[in-house]
DNA sequence: CTGAATCCAGCCCGATACTG
DNA sequence: CAGTATCGGGCTGGATTCAG
């Protein structure tokens, strides 16, 4: 834990990650996947990552997510300690939702997925297209 | 509707992310997301992170996975050309799966987040168990 | 040993309507 | 404006059984 930076580059070394066995519920690689791997969390994260942003901002921002959908993804993300929730009191109330420190922090390894991701769509389009082409 | 926001703040480098609006489901993060954020796959990569495995070590390895689920998720990795599949045509059959080049590049990535959940999870338990506590 | 096929439970998520 | 409640569909994933 002394190096945090300096792996960009290295080989492979997750050796210690496990997961196996007997206890894969409380294995934390599988906690943080279930919270970026459902539909909407990772979307908002990067949506917040520019500062606070109110409910209806957050909402017209992303226009097919559901109110229900951002509710319950803002609520997980709070729970988490992803995001922090501050209520103004006034008429109409006014909601602000902002990246806790915590949630700060995910910004960096997240940025290393979607960099890999934006730059190997292309091969994995293609991946997809010859194996559906080889396979009837 | 453009953004009109400027990247300033403290923002690592995820600028041209936006995913938003019009064709949000041909996200390049939401592809790889919707394929590392389901229940096998991470797990099942880094399994093989260290040579190639066959189907019944991979079986072993993990234990409370189902065949059916095995199958179908070393499929779709196949597929979008994270692993190779070499059968070898012996009695009995046995199939050896391997990471591709491709595959071996998320590596990288994904051990950053594999450390960052290792280095978190404790803040989340406790953030978590927090929320709880204040929400009767 | 590897894998396909079927049945079935659970939940994720969307649409809608209603409150403060 | 922000949030809750309810209903229902579709997909994920587990158990089992059969086949090459």
């Amino acid at each position: 834990m002394a190096s945090p930076l300096t792996q960009a580059q290295k080989a492979p070394a997750i050796a210690h990650i496990q997961c196996d066995g007997d206890d894969l519920s409380q294995c934390p690689i599988r906690g943080i996947l279930d919270r970026i791997g459902d539909k909407w969390s990772t979307l908002l994260i990067l949506m917040l990552q520019d500062g606070p942003k109110r409910f209806g901002v957050l909402r017209r921002a992303v226009p097919d997510i559901s109110q229900r959908m951002l509710t319950q993804t803002l609520r997980n993300l709070q729970r988490d300690g992803f995001v922090a929730r501050q209520v103004f009191d006034t008429v109409p109330p006014s909601v602000e939702y902002s990246l806790t420190p915590l949630g700060e922090s995910l910004l960096l390894p997240l940025a290393g997925l979607v960099d890999w991701a934006a730059m190997n769509q292309p091969a994995i389009l293609k991946a997809r297209g010859q194996f559906d082409e080889e396979r009837p």
